[in-house]
DNA sequence: CATGAATGAGCCTTCATTCAT
DNA sequence: CATGAATGAAGGCTCATTCAT
């Protein structure tokens, strides 16, 4: 590490002085952690080891440890990263649905599509929220993904009511933990080989959302 | 082992011959899984050493190696162990509850205790069912206590509906998928130090068993 | 072991008062070699422990130890037993030979038969003789039986020597070396899978021993 | 390893680029094989634990780890190191000797030195040869290592009728037979504390060398 | 006599991390 | 900046042996 953390680098990028370092350092980190991501959601966090992922990727194992702390903050680099994307994604369904419908099948089909497309990944993020239940240090990072996607989600069902001139019956909490809870289901279920999990988690979350408002006047 | 495998082990204990021996050998790993169960929920699996398991029990690291196959083994038997006796006790709530608001407040109650005293033992089995993500090895026995306990929710639901001479407007997947989700964030919570996680799922859980059957006539 | 230690027993085998219960231990020793000789064969010395040894017999794995002090005089007893019956096979091979031919023939024959269908006894022969060279404690019983399998194929020499009216143009450690070494790359070669191991041994055989002696007059 | 596998490193030594890189590693490898060589050859291969090897050396444990793949990958190397330094030094005698007694004794000395001087490696040769034929893994290295040297032989006894303008009256595989059983009964009896197998050896290979082929014209 | 439960040393291997270059 | 060699602690597991019953 030199003279220099990895700490006072994260420091330096406020500076403007060293501008255009800090951002090869950034563009750096995004290019090993997206290198990372492919590996480690293969593995799971566990049995990942950072000399799996160097030997994957195109660079050497020490790079890892120049770029990132350690471990923790890679793969929460790597699961923020990927995460911020599924947000923007879910986004850009509410922003181009017009009639209620659109949206439901927008978002069920979506929330599907990821779901068996991107696997790896989302199991990558559950098994790294399980291991936030245990480390402390991991919380703080799950905490704030956690709750960006539970605003993604709000944003959905209120949308959704909006739409359909309706009102949500539960809470943003609730309608985030069904939705998570039935995505998690629904993962396990494809990759323990069950083709039809994709359709089935559209079936299922059309059916809750449609019942998770309740029509005015 | 000795002359024989644990695997014959458990095949003798279909014999009568031979019952109190494998008596004996079951009641064993009965108490070395309890035993073992207090580390396993403190640390996680990945975490967990048989080494530091023998550690904090009475009993020597080889002894673990005697009486289970391996790791695997050992935290599927605690795992089942502890499971097992939770389905056992929401059972007994569906069978003493005379109303559907006694159901579902006992249920919604019941879930709120052990969520916050076993907090421990709920993260390790969250822990367990993201690994099985990733290890196929896992997956079997994983999916089992799923089913038992998906079963064990539907056992609610119908009965509620029953009393309540309602019918239920979600599947079976459905509803274990919704009460399994906002366990496991209520969960989260709890573990992240909110006080409020006990009341919060209770009231979450009363609320959406209540929205989610239809009454009759 | 209680009081009376293995030696105690060996002893024993002196006194005619005992002669039953020494009986009884003498017939229990080879009863448990030759199920242990099953094992031994199939894996190896080193890679074969008491217990599986155990495991794949009708004994517990204690009794091994009340029978034997340790592994190596289990094994050694194994291979002895066997060996004796072996140079056994072979005098009757010279004792019914009527012509040089016959002997020749009935000896590359034998060998080659033995070295097929004992493939695995065999192997196991050349590990504990291996296994000699870095044991010290390996070597009597190996160096002894060694020295009756040369006195054997001296045996079959001079006595086809005597047979063709010849006389051994080697002595007999030079004998004993060669077919040694012949059989001994003819069984990497079965064990190797080549079918042709056994005809090709069975002609060097016969190739090699006639050429060993030099016709008289 | 690092960013790329022992195997990897391998391949790489085609490229010249990374010329100097691969050659440092497998000098790093050739060094360690050599310091291994010493406690196996000692203690034997099932006997010795990498560590022990370690400990031996200048060396850590894991260093081991990083340059040989596993256990195996180490013995092999050091066999087949010793092995090749070994053919190598016959082809010498059989390129020096200009008159059939010449090599007939060159060769006959030669084995009888190196029997004795370096009886340990030899004992490691056939050590490994006889695992070979309980483990299917190790039966490519050994059979290659053995084939090396039945041409060795091969190459002596040719040699040696060409100069005796005669013909061998063998093949090749029963001509390395013999001289391999001599060498191993001779090494026997060496490690057994025979200070006469040495010269008794020379004797014997000269007698048979020189009956192995057959006087032209 | 015989059993099999229990032990603890030891084995191979993996890994995050350090450090000289 | 970056590399990859080297370390040593730790992990899962095996095994001969001991010992109470």
């Amino acid at each position: 590490m030199d003279a220099v953390t990895v700490e006072q680098r994260a420091e330096r990028s406020r500076d403007r002085v060293s501008r255009r370092r800090v951002d090869k350092f950034a563009d750096r980190r995004a290019q090993l952690a997206n290198s990372a991501l492919l590996t480690l959601s293969e593995l799971g966090y566990a049995r990942t080891s950072l000399r799996e992922i160097a030997q994957n990727s195109e660079f050497s194992h020490g790079v890892l440890h120049y770029y990132f702390t350690d471990k923790v903050d890679l793969i929460m680099h790597c699961v923020k990263q990927y995460k911020a994307e599924c947000v923007r994604r879910y986004d850009e369904i509410v922003g181009t649905s017009l009639t209620p419908d659109d949206l439901k099948h927008g978002f069920a089909t979506g929330l599907a599509t990821t779901m068996c497309e991107d696997a790896s990944m989302h199991r990558l993020w559950y098994d790294l929220r399980s291991q936030s239940l245990f480390e402390e240090s991991f919380r703080a990072d799950v905490g704030e993904i956690d709750r960006s996607l539970e605003r993604m989600i709000w944003r959905i069902v209120s949308r959704y009511a909006e739409l359909a001139d309706a009102s949500p019956t539960v809470t943003s909490p609730v309608a985030y933990a069904m939705f998570d809870g039935m995505f998690q289901h629904g993962l396990a279920k494809f990759i323990g080989g069950d083709a039809t999990a994709g359709l089935e988690l559209t079936a299922n979350v059309e059916h809750v959302l449609g019942s998770l408002v309740f029509h005015n006047g």
